[in-house]
Order: structure tokens, then C-alpha cells, then sequence
DNA sequence: GTCTGTGAAGGGCTTCACAGCT
DNA sequence: AGCTGTGAAGCCCTTCACAGAC
């Protein structure tokens, strides 16, 4: 085997080990690879109805305002366990509690970050990190010019210093957005640094050791997938420049109305999960 | 229907509209959507294949490379028709092509993208999108104190010249880097000026007339779903601080000695298909 | 012998439809 | 009546194993 994820996902076998897991989940393994993604979409979406003062969602409501079909929220839930009151709906904070600690989001995860360059202190900057429990903790970089620099609230500190620096802060997570040809020698680094998840930017596909997990965010490939798929739609040969009329219907299903959907309109559901 | 890709993708059951289709491409439908996604991936490392003047590739070096099975990369190319030599394995080159032509990259696509933030400008500046046959050629953005600037050899341009511009600029794809709130106003301009692909690097899942193609990149989501893999590996209670000694075998499939590859190591395939 | 192409088997995920609770 | 939870059916995809071409 040299496959990550069987791409078709795996409830996961068991992997031995501790046999009798802790207290209070009930069920972590066996959650469908799938599931698990739009799970974190869901969260995001009861994040906002959190704000919004929404007590109570049904699947369908849910379901609209994240992208999916409500069945298959449905089905992904029940992976939790019960988690909502028939013919009522879902308490949402309740709903969010339960998959905050189902995708171990409770103990805060740590992020360090390698490669300080135009991605890199973008996502540096980025808030959405913080605001859905992730903390940048470590901004690293190979190059003397930018090395001390300050970006945002931290500063970029020379690669060598990070083995030491990730134990220190406790980083849990490691973000490659470094050029290509630096990304495996940056990945053996935060593996040898203890870390056991990994999200890179780079294109090469990494090769880690069997213990950690790694993921990969390729811009020109989602590109790719993107423009042989609208080829398919348009019938592939997309001569005629679009009308200037472009008026279809198209649903509102932003929450608040979020309600049964009409018919002709497609949502995206993060790339990772259409 | 809500949903965009069924998620399980599939093999599009034909879009009516043009039957007899082009010359030279025996079967554009049909194409499995995890295939797609893999044949972009392929492609990268063909690229680099012709840099480095190889010119016949088995499907077990393609395969190791790319952080696939052999087996599924075998299957996958199938679906283009004959593509190797039994017994010698791949033309390197023709491959390239071939793939290029599938997923439609022969008329250079032309990008626009919205939202010149600290994330937009980094898209901007990266250099994977002409390297693999993107071409940026329009940057907007709504804020008065960012229109005007130079972002590389590109004006940020006011968002109100959108419309005109894309038609102008025969853009074909546009991409999202706002923050979540613009993201559907920003997805319907797009829409609106004639673009059918649309990549979105907000959080928020966009909806779009069904003549349109989206996707989603959410790095939060990528960063949950790794919190969670990392936690069932782990046997989920992840207590002891990693030991100091990181010393694992890990495989080193890097091109060239591209082999069969020994045992315990992942690699991990773009997030879109693992 | 080597390596591609592929039918068939197996498994995961989605969809349907309805049972079951409030 | 309304909505959740879930077996079962079906689909898509992966994996296996080997036939077939060089």
C-alpha cells in the first residue's frame, strides 16, 4: 500500500491499540470519511445560526443553508448518535457541542506555519483560522530576508529553529506553503518536529510516515477539475459568448429562509465534499 | 435537487444538447469525477517528466509520483482510450497532451479574480496558475483604497468594471477571495458577466444557475478534517507529548527512482481525491 | 518477461422511503 | 401532522487478478 485515504474513505478498521477509548464519546471510529468533511461544513453553518440566536434547525433548514441533500444530513448525524427531537428539530448549540468534540476541536489545535512567503503570510492573516478554533502559533522561513520580519502579531523565525519551537508552543498542526521543491524536506521537518497533521499547499504529494496525516490544497488542479466540468456542462464546445441576459431562476437559500428549494440551482459544497 | 455533484460524482449521463461531438475526442462524458480530479494530478507530474526529459513512464512510476495506486492510475487513463504500450509503458509527452486535451486546457484558460485582500493579492502573485496554463488577467476589488494599486504586473480595478471587463478580457473562470459576507454578491457578478467556473476561497457555499460550475476551497474544513484523522489514528486521546526520536522508515518515491514502493508510508493525493 | 488494459468482485456512499417518536 | 433516524437498494468507485500485446 502507498495510499493515504483509499479515496472512497474507510470507517477505519480499528487501529488496535487502545481498545477501550475513553468516556464520553460513544462512537469516533466508523464515521465515514465523507461524513467527517461535511461535518465540519455543517459546524461552520450552526456557528452562524449560534450568532444569529437560532435555538432550534431542522435537517432540511441545515441541510439548504450547508450545501447537501437534508437525507444526508441526516444519515451523517445519526453517525453522532441521536441528535435531535423528532418533529422538532435539532437544538443547535447543543447539535455544535456534540461535533466540535466528535472532530476534536475542543482541545485547541496549534498551528505552525512554514513558509512565509505570499501564501504564506496570507494565510498568516488570515482570520478565519481563529475564528473557527485553530491558533497560528509559529510563522517559519528559510530565507535571512524575511526571517525576524513581523507578520501580524508574530514573527518569522528561521527554520532551524523549528523542531524546537513546535514542542515548545505545543503545535499540533503544520501548514506548508513553501515552492514545490522545498515542500518534502519542509514535511520531514514538522514530522521530525513530533507533529501529526499536516496541510500543504504545495503541489507534490508528500510522502509521510504511517502515523500522520496529511492533506493537500492544489489551486491548479481545482482549477483543472473545474474546467473540464463546466466543459462537460456546456456541452464542450463553448463557442457562443454568453448572452448578456444571464436571468434563471436561482434560490435564495441563505439561512433564515432556508426552506424547500425550488429546482434549478446548484450549491457547492467545499471542494473537498461536493 | 440542491446538490451539485452528487458527490459520488458521476459518469454524466449526456447533456443532450450536441451529439455528434468534435473529431479528435473519443469520449469526454463518461469520465468518472474522482478520475478527473486524479488526471489533474497526473498531469503535474507529467510536466515535470518533460522538463526532465523522460519519455516513457510505467503506470507504477506514474503512479508512485502522483500518490496513487498503479492499479487506479491504469484504470483511470482507460477512460481515455489506449494510452500506453503494453509492456513498455507511456509516452510521456503524448500522455501529457492527451490529458491536457481531456480536461479541456488546450484553449488557455484566462482567470479574473475578486477580492485583492491579503489572500486575493498572494493568489495574484502565485506563479502555479501560468505554469500550468492559467493565465491571471483581471484583479477587482470593492474598497476605493485598494483600487488603483498595482498587484505584480496587474491594476486593481474597481468591482463596478466586472462585467465589462470580463467580457473585454474573455475571462472563463472566475475566483473568490472575499470575505464570506461578499461571497455570494461577488459569485452572482461573475455569474452575471457571462463566466461559468468559479472557484471560492470563501466559507460560505454559494449557490449558482445550473449552467455554472463552483467549487470551494474552505481551509478551515481541511484543517478539521485533519484534526479528526489525526485524532482517530492516534487511538484519539493523543496525551503523551510525541517521543524525541522520530525514527520511522518513510518511503522516498520522488521522480526518477520512482519504484516499487517498500511499506509502511502514506502519500497523500490532492484533498479533492485522496 | 514486462507492462498495459479491463472484466469482475467488493466496499463505501448516497438516496429512498418509511418506521417511529413527539 | 411534523421531523428525525435508519434499513435497504443502488450507484460509483476502488481493488484484484489476469488476459492480451509487445
Amino acid at each position: 500500500m502507498t495510499e493515504q485515504h483509499p479515496t472512497q474513505g474507510r470507517p477505519l478498521a480499528g487501529v488496535s491499540g487502545a481498545e477501550g477509548l475513553s468516556a464520553a464519546t460513544p462512537e469516533l471510529r466508523d464515521i465515514p470519511q465523507a461524513t467527517v468533511t461535511r461535518l465540519a461544513a455543517y459546524l461552520r453553518v450552526l456557528g452562524l445560526l449560534v450568532d444569529q440566536g437560532t435555538h432550534i434547525v431542522s435537517s432540511e433548514e441545515l441541510a439548504a443553508a450547508s450545501g447537501v441533500g437534508s437525507a444526508k444530513l441526516r444519515k451523517d448525524l445519526s453517525f453522532l448518535g441521536p441528535n435531535g427531537v423528532r418533529g422538532v428539530g435539532y437544538d443547535v448549540s447543543r447539535l455544535r457541542g456534540r461535533i466540535e468534540q466528535t472532530l476534536g476541536l475542543d482541545r485547541g489545535h496549534k498551528v505552525v506555519l512554514v513558509g512565509a512567503g505570499n501564501l504564506g503570510q496570507a494565510l498568516a492573516g488570515y482570520g478565519g483560522f481563529g475564528r473557527r478554533g485553530f491558533e497560528m502559533v509559529g510563522l517559519f522561513d528559510i530565507d535571512p530576508a524575511v526571517t525576524g520580519t513581523q507578520v501580524g502579531d508574530l514573527a518569522v523565525r528561521h527554520i532551524d529553529e523549528l523542531d524546537q519551537a513546535c514542542r515548545e508552543l505545543e503545535a499540533t498542526i503544520g501548514v506548508i506553503a513553501t515552492p514545490d521543491d522545498a515542500a518534502q524536506d519542509v514535511c520531514d521537518r514538522l514530522v521530525g518536529a513530533g507533529l501529526d497533521c499536516i496541510l500543504s499547499f504545495s503541489a507534490t504529494s508528500l510522502d509521510v510516515p504511517e502515523h500522520v496525516e496529511s492533506r493537500r490544497v492544489d489551486l491548479a488542479v481545482e482549477m483543472q477539475v473545474l474546467s473540464f466540468n463546466s466543459a462537460r456542462n456546456t456541452g464542450q464546445v463553448p463557442v457562443s459568448p454568453p448572452a448578456l441576459d444571464h436571468t434563471e431562476p436561482r434560490t435564495q437559500v441563505r439561512i433564515g429562509h432556508a426552506a424547500h428549494v425550488p429546482s434549478a440551482a446548484k450549491r457547492n459544497g467545499s471542494v473537498i465534499a461536493p
